[in-house]
DNA sequence: GACATATAGTTTATCATTAAACTATATTGG
DNA sequence: CCAATATAGTTTAATGATAAACTATATGTC
């Protein structure tokens, strides 16, 4: 047995890594609440947002429940939510008597504009206590592991 | 005015960021709880890992949430689980009448040993996918990024 | 020492989520 | 064509969390 140095243990960074993870996302998610309109959750906005980024006017819930990695139930609570606060619309697909489609509404995009106009405040705060140079370099390695994590999950939740 | 180039923008820059990283938390901890033993969550485990790495044999449930940044009720309901389990005793704090007292006991700790031996399969398929040091470089930015925020909230949930 | 206030913990109602059971419609292979 | 299977969406029960109301004990001030 040699006195060989045991290799900087994989389990210990990883471990650490994902705890910080875990705080900053709870830190990150409840500064956001805190200042979204009233009724609207962050998983409401993100179907929002996610209209607007991608430029799409519709989708089905079974799509946006994998886009999300959330369940179908958890998509059909969060639609009918936006839906009940006049923020998107659900019909039926004309071209698949089991699908929906759900769209934005005008209504849902000035939600959306609100609750960014709400949130700069937030995040400017931080624009002073952070170097933003040392956030955006950390951008790529993260996306380069969330890319890894998510094509080596187990399978899906449900399906 | 000049054709200045605007700021590469913090807000954008920092959206982006909290979007990679509820996304990994997302991914990171569906990945974790599917390895847990039976009955024990990621806080139960997160409060069980605590006592062992702090080398704590007792705390009470308000420092706990407070380390833990969750409500009182949910550290409550934590405490109570784990209770249910043998995983931890509770007792009325001599020193303090409204206070308890939660220890880990002995299963406690063998619980917490076991989660970590499930765990270690699950972390080390990521070794093979993901640059140790890229990992291990991250850390110490989000542990700084980490304690801007914690320090930076707004006041404690609750109280 | 008594009253106001603070702190410790529990309870209740609500939320977003999951997994699993369920309904309904599509698709596929004999 | 029909039976088996797959897929879309909803519902239900459970979990882990929050906020707020509540009980009980401590503390500090006059």
């Amino acid at each position: 047995m040699t006195a060989e140095r045991p290799k900087p243990d994989f389990t210990t960074i990883a471990f650490t890594f994902f705890n910080e993870i875990a705080i900053i996302d709870q830190l990150g998610r409840n500064r956001f609440e805190r200042v979204l309109p009233d009724g609207l959750s962050i998983a409401g906005f993100s179907l929002l947002n996610h209209f607007v980024r991608l430029n799409k006017d519709q989708d089905t819930p079974s799509h946006l429940a994998k886009a999300f990695q959330v369940t179908k139930g958890a998509m059909t609570n969060t639609i009918h939510r936006l839906d009940a606060l006049g923020l998107v619309t659900i019909v039926a697909d004309p071209s698949d008597g089991r699908g929906k489609l759900v769209s934005i509404t005008q209504a849902g995009r000035a939600a959306r504009e609100d609750a960014i106009a709400r949130l700069a405040p937030s995040l400017q705060q931080l624009a002073g206590l952070i170097d933003p140079n040392e956030l955006a370099n950390l951008v790529p390695t993260l996306m380069k592991l969330r890319a890894i994590l998510d094509a080596n999950r187990e399978p899906d939740p449900q399906s």
